[in-house]
DNA sequence: GGGATGCCTGGATG
DNA sequence: ACATCCAGGCATC
């Protein structure tokens, strides 16, 4: 099978940052810095040989295949002009330091709805450890180019529709497999269009997809993100939550409402950027360190 | 409408 | 060892 290679010189992009930061789950880490899966029907591998270059691999034929891929790692945006847009604080600035490279991904609405879906209460590794699972016993096999070993793609809906919640509670996704069935079903069956929530806004795409089983604020928002591209939404999970109260909040509780317009009015147009640094930056950081943070009297004050 | 509770399950914590 | 807690949420009451 023919290998066809794609180098891009592109500057920053941190490939492991990436890859490592729990947007995606479905790459697998093959040497220090390569990375392999299935897209498609076809193998892929993306590497990072030198600090300013990323290489794509491909058994794909297609033309139209490397343009997805090139869109799905973003190798067209101009990081330094999202960077520039966010606020300038204290906690923004150590993490944008931290965390020079971190893009976000433009992945699949199917797998990327999926993968979030799976994720509630588990970490990083047992999500993709579940992913993993479900695309081996279910997806489509590839065999990979260069060792002939079978590799697997991540299903599609109607494929899980057909097998069924119990197949999915045996790939270890638990309750959360009622869930990824009822979307599946919902999907395949052609009731819910993912592919319309691009013609919307995000307050109607965030509408829109809140309706299907399994499908909170912080799940829709890690697609509306992840997926589609609206660089407003932002997802609020856990790490996320301590970090807008003990440090913007100054630990007092605030309401939902008051927390969101916070988020809208301070994080702007690439607030969705901002926590992916923030997110991924904070849980790297020991208590030591965030209480030190948190306790920073230059940490911005907020007005409202 | 904010605040508890159950849901699967594996790994961490005591 | 063994119990208990809790993890990148959501639905329900």
């Amino acid at each position: 099978m023919a290998i066809r290679s794609f180098s891009y010189s592109i500057h920053p992009y941190d490939l492991e940052k990436t890859l490592e930061s729990g947007q995606s789950f479905q790459w697998i880490r093959t040497a220090p810095h390569a990375w392999e899966s299935v897209v498609e029907r076809d193998w892929v591998r993306v590497s990072q040989p030198k600090a300013r270059q990323i290489l794509i691999e491909t058994t794909a034929k297609n033309a139209a295949l490397v343009d997805q891929l090139s869109g799905y790692f973003q190798l067209d945006i101009d990081l330094k002009r999202v960077l520039t847009a966010f606020p300038k604080d204290p906690l923004v600035g150590q993490a944008l330091r931290a965390r020079r490279g971190l893009r976000l991904l433009r992945q699949d609405p199917w797998i990327c709805l999926a993968s979030f879906l799976l994720s509630s209460t588990k970490q990083i590794v047992q999500i993709k450890e579940i992913v993993h699972l479900i695309s081996t016993r279910h997806g489509n096999p590839v065999a990979h180019p260069e060792t002939g070993e079978m590799l697997y793609g991540f299903p599609d809906a109607a494929r899980i529709a057909q097998e069924g919640e119990q197949a999915m509670r045996s790939c270890k996704a638990g309750f959360r497999a009622k869930y990824l069935y009822g979307c599946a079903r919902s999907i395949a069956e052609g009731t819910f269009d993912l592919e319309a929530l691009r013609e919307m806004s995000l307050e109607e795409a965030r509408l829109k997809i809140t309706g299907l089983p399994g499908v909170g604020p912080k799940i829709a928002d890690c697609v509306l993100l992840f997926a589609y591209g609206f660089d407003r939404a932002f997802p609020v999970d856990v790490w996320v939550h301590r970090v807008l109260q003990d440090y913007y909040f100054h630990g007092k509780q605030v309401a939902r409402t008051t927390m969101h317009q916070f988020i809208m009015d301070y994080f702007g147009d690439h607030a969705g950027y901002v926590q992916q640094y923030l997110f991924d930056y904070i849980r790297s950081l020991s208590k030591a360190e965030w209480r030190r943070m948190v306790e920073d009297p230059a940490r911005p004050t907020i007005s409202k």
